[in-house]
DNA sequence: TATTCATATGTTATATTATTATAATTTTAG
DNA sequence: CTAAAATTATAATAATATAACATATGAATA
C-alpha cells in the first residue's frame, strides 16, 4: 500500500544512517503524490497540515535533502519539483513540459547523446550532470 | 566598433518595426557586455546609470522583448541571462555551466538528438523549444 | 496638422521564491 | 551520561518577478 518511493526512501535512510525525520518524510509523501510537479510554497501549506506553521526553511531543507539523493528533482523552469520517475535515481534528467496543462513527463538517459557529448569534450568541460527541459505540448491538449 | 548584436537588433528593430527605445537598447548593451550571464537586478542596477531610479518592471520588460525575439537566453538553474552566443537566433540552446567560477559556454544544434526525439515521439508530444544545462567544471578550474 | 490607436514606459504596490542567522532539540557516538 | 553532530524551529529578510493602472511616445491617417 505504501507509495514504492516512500519505501525506497526508508530503506535509503536506513542504510546511510540518515534519518527520516517528520519534515523529510512527509515532504517526499507531499512530492510524491503531487501529479504535477508542485512548488515550493504548495509543499510548504500542505505540510501544514502535519507540522504546525512551518516556515520557509523547514520545507526547502527537505526538499534539498531528497534532492541531493536524487529522489526528487528540480524542474527549473518551472521552480517546482517532482519525485524522481526513474527506476534508479539520478541527478537531473529530461522533461517534457506541455506548456498547456502544464503535465510534466520525465525520461532519463544514464549518458550525454554523443553530440553533446562531443562539445562538452571539445570544451574541456568535465561533466558532472546535466537537465534538459523540452517545452511543447502534449498528446491531450494537441 | 559597436557590438555585432547590437547591429543585429538595430535591423532587426528596424525591419520589424519594433522600438528600440532606451531601456531595450540598453539591457541589451548590458547583457552583452556582461562576461557572465548576468541577474535581473544586476542588469537593473547598471541601468540606473542610464536612466533615474528604474524599477524592476523596466528591466524585466527588456529582457523579456530580447527574450521572446531570440537575442537573450534565461539560463534557468541561474535566473540570468545571457545574449545568444550562435550566429542565428534560436529559442532555447545547450549551456555548459561551470559549478566552479560559474562560466557559461552556450552551443547549439537545430536539432533535438534523435535518441530525445525518440522519447518526444514515444509520447507523442509536440516539441516547440527545449533548454539543455549542463553542470560540470571548466578547463581552467579543473 | 491634429487625431487616433497601438505600443511602450513609469510608478506603486505586491506576489513569489529562497536564504541567513541563531536558538533549540534530537540523535549518535564515545 | 555526556559531548558532538545533525536536524529542526523560528524570525527576519533577501532575491526574484509580476500586477495594475496611469502616462507618454510614435506611426498611421484623416
Amino acid at each position: 500500500m505504501t507509495d514504492p518511493i516512500i519505501k525506497k526512501a526508508i530503506s535509503f535512510c536506513n542504510h546511510n544512517k540518515h534519518r527520516l525525520t517528520v519534515p523529510r518524510l512527509n515532504v517526499l509523501k507531499i512530492i510524491s503524490t503531487s501529479k504535477k510537479p508542485i512548488k515550493a510554497y504548495d509543499i510548504l501549506a500542505k505540510l501544514g497540515k502535519v507540522i504546525k506553521n512551518p516556515n520557509p526553511p523547514t520545507a526547502y531543507r527537505a526538499i534539498e535533502f531528497w534532492k541531493k539523493h536524487n529522489f526528487v528533482h528540480r524542474i527549473e523552469s518551472l521552480n517546482a519539483y517532482c519525485v524522481c520517475g526513474s527506476d534508479h535515481l539520478h541527478s537531473g534528467g529530461q522533461f517534457m513540459i506541455c506548456s498547456d496543462c502544464g503535465t510534466v513527463i520525465e525520461t532519463h538517459l544514464c549518458n550525454l547523446p554523443e553530440v553533446f557529448k562531443n562539445t562538452v569534450k571539445k570544451n574541456m568541460f568535465t561533466l558532472t550532470n546535466w537537465n534538459l527541459e523540452i517545452n511543447g505540448i502534449c498528446k491531450k491538449c494537441s
